[in-house]
DNA sequence: ACTGGATCCTGATCGC
DNA sequence: TGCGATCAGGATCCAG
């Protein structure tokens, strides 16, 4: 579910509330996640303060002194701030108790994940990431070069993790279709000008997605549990057979892409 | 070294 | 209405 603009809403909403805030109680209801949920979290979390909350690609870190306790919400994940009285439901596999609030995850598909790294050390996950796409590291001047040496369509290149975090599989088509380049080109048959184009969409559409909360296509929900409102934005996912918003002459086409569902317009995308 | 496919899991939706 | 097939916002692992 959530890409990045989703993952920073989520650390936005939870941030205010659990930062300098107290761990009084940890509950793993389901640890069988992506992977298991560390048995030892209750015993090193408890009585241990929030020092800070932060983002990297779409993992969300949450800081301690004695360590960093990361967060994937996968494709159907979510965090949200709930009272003390609000009852677990079926699908609410972790917990983290304040003293007046718990941090729940959500997460029905199970392919998220809650990891503990210690202090001085890098998560082994998260060492080969490659750079934030709303930093400058993420320039033409980077990213051509990557695309030169792809065989691979510039769709995949976007959703690899290791060239440049964050995208996913909504945002990829979106940023594609505002650039005008078709998710079907090869990554080395992009010129400098197209690449700079495609990293300069990129930064537009997530910044775009942050400021209106994320994307809500059925699920995903605020830390608030209100939805984000990005979806009415969207201008080619989830769109088939529908008009082109930008050229108003082709009509959105829905392919595959290395098995997942890509739109565009053959007629404004080339 | 790269690339694409299978895979983890549950639930909503589609087509017959 | 019912039921099986298909499809979902991710990303690791593994075979070729």
């Amino acid at each position: 579910m959530p890409e990045l603009p989703e993952v920073e809403t989520t650390c936005r909403g939870i941030a205010p509330y659990v930062t300098h805030s107290k761990i009084t109680q940890v509950i793993t209801r389901q640890p069988k996640l992506r992977w298991p949920i560390p048995k030892h979290l209750n015993k090193t979390l408890i009585n241990q303060t929030i020092i800070q909350v932060s983002r990297r690609a779409k993992y969300i870190n949450l800081h301690f002194s004695c360590g960093t306790l990361i967060i994937h919400l996968g494709m159907s994940g979510r965090l949200s701030l709930v009272e003390q009285t609000h009852i677990a439901q079926k699908h609410d596999h972790f917990e983290l108790h304040f003293s007046d609030k718990i941090l729940r995850l959500t997460d029905p598909r199970r392919f998220g994940a809650v990891l503990w790294c210690a202090s001085n050390t890098i998560h082994p996950l998260l060492n080969s990431l490659g750079p934030e796409p709303l930093s400058s590291a993420f320039s033409s001047q980077y990213f051509h070069p990557i695309l030169l040496s792809k065989k691979s369509t510039v769709k995949s290149v976007l959703l690899d993790q290791k060239w440049v975090v964050g995208i996913g599989n909504i945002y990829a088509s979106e940023a594609l279709h505002i650039s005008g380049i078709s998710p079907l080109r090869t990554a080395k048959s992009l010129s400098k000008e197209e690449c700079k184009k495609l990293v300069q969409a990129c930064k537009n559409i997530l910044k775009k997605a942050i400021k209106a909360g994320g994307t809500t296509l059925k699920d995903f929900k605020k830390s608030d549990g209100k939805p984000g409102y990005f979806k009415q934005q969207l201008n080619v996912y989830g769109r088939a057979k529908a008009h082109c918003m930008s050229c108003q002459i082709g009509i959105i086409e829905m392919v595959k892409v290395n098995q997942r569902s890509t739109f565009y317009c053959p007629s404004c995308q080339k």
